[in-house]
DNA sequence: AATTAAATGAAGGATTCCCTTCATTTGGAA
DNA sequence: TTCCAAATGAAGGGAATCCTTCATTTAATT
């Protein structure tokens, strides 16, 4: 079993083989990935040659016969693609120091943060976002800190963005709320009951939501308009919110990225008030 | 990308699922890539529904077949693997992409966090928490988000833990202080005074003081007795608190393996509130 | 409680696919 | 050329898999 890769196996073997199988091997080596999915006969079609000398390669690598080669093949698609993933989180799991986790495993989430899928959604709260004429961001408990940093950094570069506290009775603010407004829920687990019946009740009256969860299918996610995921580590168990805040700053940079007349101007307005206030310490 | 994402596809249809299908469902949306290879039963024994309800959920997602349906999540594992192996290879040094640099800067402040010597300051600190009676948690503002989120977590393994929240009256709560107890205050740029001056009155008084802020130097660092510092990159400008988070964790990691029965303890203790105040959704 | 509709699982047919066997072709040596 | 061995392809058996049909169970409504 041998952690050599397929393609190391073929090429160690390959001038062994047969004319016809050296197709398939060539074949096989530069189409890895689609072959993984092809039969017998589909790679013989492609590789011109016979179905049946697509199986006699695969016992000259040394396997039992076609299904196992193919077996090999898909389950080294699989660990390429989470080769990031899990390789590196499980190793240090536990020879070295607890920090050294905890930052490694963070430091994984983050990574798996910019994957397509989600930048494709990120950029699509980013739009929502800019249009709406008011911004409502709720989330409680184990969420509440990204809730709350997200409204802080939402504040400093554009207007009409509210929080709704855990304590405060935020049913008074849906009655600002239109069409054209965006109500953003942090919902993570173990799930707020309160956020999950906010984010219900703002479905229902066709309020544009954007969720920040765990997974597509959570409480919320799966009523939401744009779902944005951050996978909790189900082997740590610790589900830290870092990730969390690190979307949220996605969020804000693509904002920054396409409305940046706007966020300028707001940014030297709350400069101004500031710095009259003395709120803060130079 | 005109190809809606299978993800999507179940998230959009779940809703009108039946019960069995929505095992499927979530089982697929939770391990697409390991489906991508699985055979109808196989996939039924994992989801605990029969083949059959497999090749139906196929037909409620639209597809002509469990056949296409597997096709369609074995592309869709294709052009994961196609789109990690450009973005990795084509622009190496270049980052068009905004939300890559937020993310690599961000990698960066972490492997900052342990790199330095600063572990050493933050075991000082797990220890002097153990060992207190109370913790006092402040930060205003920015910081406001990681006190947030240190006083959750660090309520959810031990008790007495307050945190001054920037709009309650805080001073009350300094009554209670003891020569045991500890103060933590989260303090980035810009420094907000009331956390300036509440860090004096604390050091004035011979309670001890744990700082978490961007250098030894800053306006509460030099008065702390502990001091856990993030440095804030400063090429991009952008001061996001992802770090601090990370560094609130790695606290909360070092009071758990030090003082394990006790965190047990009081977790099991929450659990059973929990439960019976019906908060969470699960 | 009774009825009905939907959902689920079991079984059998139909298809696809892998594998083996056998015939044909190719290439090289006597 | 003739012969032989290796290689290749075609065809059929057998296994796995998908799909449909039918009976049973579940859930909801009257």
């Amino acid at each position: 079993m041998e952690n050599v890769s397929f393609q190391q196996l073929v090429r160690n073997k390959f001038s062994d083989l047969s004319a016809g199988q050296k197709k398939v091997a060539k074949y096989l080596s530069e189409n890895l990935n689609q072959a993984a999915f092809k039969t017998a006969f589909q790679i013989g079609r492609q590789a011109a040659v016979s179905e049946t000398t697509v199986i006699r390669l695969s016992y000259a690598l040394g396997f039992e016969g076609f299904s196992e080669m193919q077996t090999t093949i898909q389950q080294g698609l699989l660990q390429e693609n989470q080769a990031d993933s899990e390789n590196s989180s499980r190793l240090p799991f536990r020879n070295s120091d607890p920090f050294k986790r905890v930052i490694l495993n963070e430091i994984q989430l983050l990574k798996q943060l910019i994957n397509r899928s989600n930048v494709e959604e990120i950029w699509k709260a980013v739009d929502t976002i800019i249009k709406a004429d008011q911004v409502l961001i709720a989330g409680h408990m184990l969420s509440h800190a990204a809730a709350y940093w997200f409204s802080y950094m939402l504040s400093s570069i554009r207007d009409h963005v509210t929080l709704c506290s855990p304590t405060g009775e935020f049913l008074e603010k849906f009655s600002n709320l239109t069409k054209d407004s965006v109500v953003v829920v942090f919902s993570f687990p173990r799930y707020s009951n309160d956020t999950i019946k906010l984010a219900e009740y703002v479905a229902e009256n066709d309020i544009c939501l954007i969720a920040v969860t765990d997974r597509l299918l959570s409480p919320v996610g799966r009523i939401a308009n744009i779902v944005l995921t951050t996978e909790e580590n189900a082997q740590t168990g610790s589900n830290s919110i870092a990730s969390v805040i690190s979307l949220v700053d996605l969020i804000i940079e693509g904002i920054h990225e396409k409305d940046q007349e706007r966020v300028q101007k707001h940014q030297q307005k709350l400069d101004k008030m500031y710095t009259s206030l003395n709120v803060f310490n130079e």
